[in-house]
Formats: structure tokens, C-alpha cells, sequence
RNA sequence: GGUGGAGUGGCCGAGUGGCUGAAGGCGCUCCCCUGCUAAGGGAGUAAUGGGUUUAUAGCCUGUUCGAGAGUUCGAAUCUCUCCUCCACCGCCA
């Protein structure tokens, strides 16, 4: 969410910069709400200040021993006028405040102006694509070759986008996460955290899934008029960013620095047809998601860092990637400025992503009530957030599968994944 | 699931219809004193919206005591619903 004030201050320039972000804002609509807002709202308070001054010259009058009875129905008259105002200024600000909730964060100034995918620039390259002497094949030829990716059986127990995993790759997929996690909690300072994997109605409004984006969520209950049940979190983002809601930092506790390893839950509502083959786009899978909490003067040289963090696994694990930012019109909702990591993917002959980093700022510690005190200061100040990927587990095992494959069939273990495996150099 | 108790400012904690935006304490900030430190004395210290304004300065004003609804001229205080926490009972990985 935008900073209101701001937002209605500078609404034309706000309207031209969010064009970038493929979002119209409606400014007459703005404009007009706004000018009935000021005048309600004076209005309003006026009579609640008269109001609160009247009822307490009532109150004296009362320990006097004077007689208020028409001084109660004058009052009465009064409390009619003052409500209806007051009705029609609630609903004028609802409205406001709908339009404010579905407006996307503004794009950094270092963010590349464009539409689509197709705009979004190559910051650096890392590792050179293997060359294979051989025809490569795509992780579910490989996977149902080794019995360990198994389809079949997903389709039949919950549907398609699942996947069951048996054996060494059920291992392996397991072993990736323990990795990355005790990379970050042992070399990048991040905390470990188990969390909720279903979360209620204002975790999501606070990271902002809720209210525009519902329809990517699974929920335990059919939405009813006392609002929705809960919802299983489609990343930890959710419930780790969550854990700065509401709360009163010490500018000493910055930056916070939080982790944590979940399955992720996307109903992929409208992705018909896309990535249907694979592991790529499925409806549970597991990622290691990194949270920092920072101060808001630091947050883009913390993503710089963090993304650096996701970019360790990828360099440990010895994968090709490429490090894109994405244009105005790819990034998310909330983001000011996004890092995109596509990891190398032989048998699609292409870079896929895997892990996306994004810099908040303070467009959800603004719904998150998140805030800190600077060191001898006055005023409490917003924070800003930061998250991203890593990685994303299944995704990994996908690059690890067709990057590793061997002209056999069998799949080579990563170095630093052998431990982790009880010491199996290969898979198959 | 049952019964009982409780949710107040950064934290702890008074407060059962008006003079309470809220005593007291802790913490924090500034000042004084003590030749460092410890201790002591004084003052200040909630958040947030709006109006005015070059201004997150000042001034005016609204709102907020778990959330929402209600009663009332007036609600931290009364009523209802919900949420959370604590205790005991029941059940259970």
C-alpha cells in the first residue's frame, strides 16, 4: 500500500509512473473522491468536536443538579445529523481506501521501463552450460527412468501438478533443502523458523495477496460473510514477513534476518496449458524463502546482499544461471525492484527461473504496522521488507537432474549435496 | 469440547459512565549533582488520520484502552458477538 497522503498529493505523476507497472489509475475518480472526502471529513469532525464539547457541558450541568432533559433531546437531534454525515464520509473512504489497496508499489528509479518478460535486462552470467556428448533428456524422462518421479501415482491421489518422489530422488529433493537451509542459517546469518503453513485473513492483506490476488490461494473454507477461512500460504513469505506485523522494532534489532523451509500452495488459476509437463509449475512444492527486515536506508544494498545469498546455493551447487532484472511491467505487486535467477535447463536449451528477490520498501510494512524506533528519536519509522527465494526446491532438483544426467541415465550427486546423501556419489 | 479468569501506551500496571488520552513504575531523552563507575535530584516522553502550512515546525481538530456491533447526550468503564491468552477438566499425535 501507498503512502495515502502521498498518493492523493501526487496523483497525477503517481498515475504516470504506475502506467510503467501496466496499472491505470482512474485519476478523475481519485480526484473527485477525494475532493468529497475533505469535505465530509471536516465536516464530519466538526460535529464530533461540537459533539464532544456539548456532551461535556452536559456532564457538569448534570453534577450541578441542573435538569438536562432538553438539553438530552436537543442532543439527540444533533447525534441524527452527525451520523448521517458521517455514513456517507465512511463510505466515500471506503472507497479510497479499495482503490489504495489495489494500487502496485512504485518501481525504483534503477528498475528498466517495459512491458513483459521480454524487456526484462541480463545483469550478469554465471558458469558456462555443460556441452553433452550425448542426447540430453528432459528430469521426467530421467526421473521415471530411475523410478523416482512418479506421475502416475500423483495424478491419481490428488490430480495433476502433484508429484510423488521415491528413493534417492525423494532423498535428494529432501537433502537440497536441508542444504540451502543450513547454508543461510550457518554462512548468510539468517535465523531458522518453523512456521504455520496455513495462515489467516490479515497475514495476507499484509503481505498483499489479499484482496487482489485470492484467486491464486487454496482456502480451507468457502468464503462467508464473516470473511474467508484460512489460507495455505502459496510461499513462507507470507508467514515469515508476518512476523513483523504489529511490531515495535529497537533501530539495534535491524537488520532481521529470517528463513524458513515450506511447501508452497498455488491454485495456478489461469495457467491452463503453461509448463504442463514436469515439476516446473506444480501445486504444492517446497522452497527455502529468506525475510530480511531492514532499515529503510538500507534496503537496496540488502538485496543486493540477499540475492547474492540465493545466487551461493546456485554457484555451490555448481548450476549455470543468469541473474535478469525484471522491466516495470514483469515485477510483482509489491515490489520496488526485483532479481530474477534462471537457472540453466538443458533439455529445454534455455534458462529457467528459480528464485526471484525482491526490495518491499515499505509497501507492506505500511499494511503491516511494522515499524521501529530510531535510536534517540521521537517518531517510530516504517521498515522495510525484503524476500526471496532460496531456491525453490523442486526447481532445483530439476536443474540438478538434466544438468547432472549422465549418458547412462544415472544422475550425478553435487559435491557438497554427497553428505547429505549418505555419501552416494550417483543416483541410478 | 466444558468451566472459570484475563486482554489498557515501547514494557509492567492502576482505573466500573463525564474533570481519564488514561495514575504509578520501568525504559528512554535532556539537564543538575557526584573528580571515572555506581547511586541521587529535576524536567520531558503514546500512536495515528484530517485541516492550516514550504514544513514529518507550530496551531486547530478527529480517532484509538484485543476486534466488531450496540446502549447513551457522553463508553477503557454497561450489553452482545468474535478472537487471543491463562488455569482446571475432557480428548489427542
Amino acid at each position: 500500500m501507498l503512502d495515502s497522503k502521498f498518493l492523493r498529493v501526487n496523483v497525477r505523476a503517481t498515475a504516470e509512473k504506475l502506467i510503467a507497472r501496466g496499472y491505470t489509475l482512474d485519476v478523475a475518480l481519485v480526484v473527485d473522491l477525494e475532493a468529497q472526502r475533505k469535505s465530509l471529513q471536516v465536516k464530519t469532525e466538526t460535529l464530533q468536536g461540537s459533539r464532544n464539547a456539548r456532551s461535556k457541558e452536559i456532564g457538569i450541568a448534570a453534577k450541578r443538579g441542573d435538569d438536562i432533559t432538553s438539553l438530552r433531546a436537543e442532543m439527540n437531534k444533533f447525534s441524527v445529523e452527525l451520523n448521517a454525515v458521517k455514513t456517507k464520509f465512511e463510505a466515500v473512504n471506503a472507497q479510497i481506501k479499495e482503490i489504495a489497496a489495489s494500487v502496485p508499489n512504485l518501481a525504483h528509479e534503477s528498475v528498466p521501463i517495459g512491458s513483459d518478460e521480454d524487456q526484462n535486462i541480463e545483469v550478469s552470467k554465471w558458469g558456462n552450460p555443460k556441452k553433452f556428448a550425448f542426447n540430453v533428456k528432459d528430469h521426467v524422462d530421467l526421473g521415471e527412468a530411475l523410478d523416482g518421479l512418479d506421475f502416475k501415482s500423483a495424478v491419481k491421489i490428488s490430480g495433476s501438478r502433484f508429484i510423488v518422489m521415491k528413493g534417492q530422488i525423494a532423498k535428494m529433493h529432501r537433502a537440497l533443502a536441508q542444504y540451502m537451509l543450513n547454508l543461510h542459517t550457518e554462512e548468510h546469518g539468517y535465523t531458522e523458523l518453523y512456521v504455520p503453513y496455513l495462515v489467516n485473513a490479515e497475514s495476507l492483506f499484509g503481505t498483499t495477496q489479499l484482496p487482489k490476488f485470492g484467486d491464486d490461494l487454496f482456502n480451507t473454507n468457502p468464503a462467508t460473510q464473516e470473511g474467508i477461512g484460512m489460507s495455505l500460504i502459496p510461499t513462507a513469505e507470507v508467514p515469515l514477513t508476518n512476523m513483523a506485523r504489529d511490531m515495535m522494532y529497537d533501530e539495534a534489532d535491524l537488520p532481521i534476518k529470517i528463513t524458513a523451509h515450506t511447501p508452497c500452495f498455488r491454485s495456478e488459476a489461469g495457467s491452463y496449458g503453461r509448463d504442463t509437463r514436469g515439476l516446473i509449475r506444480q501445486h504444492q512444492f517446497d522452497k527455502v524463502e529468506m525475510v530480511q527486515f531492514v532499515h529503510p536506508e538500507k534496503s537496496f544494498a540488502a538485496l543486493e546482499e540477499l540475492t547474492g545469498h540465493a545466487e551461493q546455493v546456485l554457484k555451490n551447487l555448481e548450476l549455470p544461471y543468469r541473474k535478469v532484472i525484471l522491466c516495470t511491467g514483469d515485477m510483482g505487486f509489491a515490489a520496488t525492484k526485483t532479481y530474477d535467477l534462471e537457472v540453466w535447463l538443458p533439455a529445454q536449451n534455455t534458462y529457467r527461473e528459480i528464485s526471484s528477490c525482491s526490495n518491499v520498501g515499505d509497501f507492506q510494512a505500511r499494511r503491516l504496522k511494522a515499524r521501529f524506533r530510531p535510536t534517540g528519536a521521537k517518531k517510530p519509522e516504517l521498515i522495510h521488507t525484503l524476500n526471496g527465494s532460496g531456491l525453490a526446491v523442486g526447481r532445483t532438483l530439476v536443474a540438478v537432474l538434466e544438468n547432472y544426467q549422465l549418458e547412462d541415465g544415472r544422475i550425478e550427486v553435487p559435491a557438497v549435496l554427497v553428505p547429505y546423501m549418505g555419501g552416494v556419489t550417483h543416483i541410478g
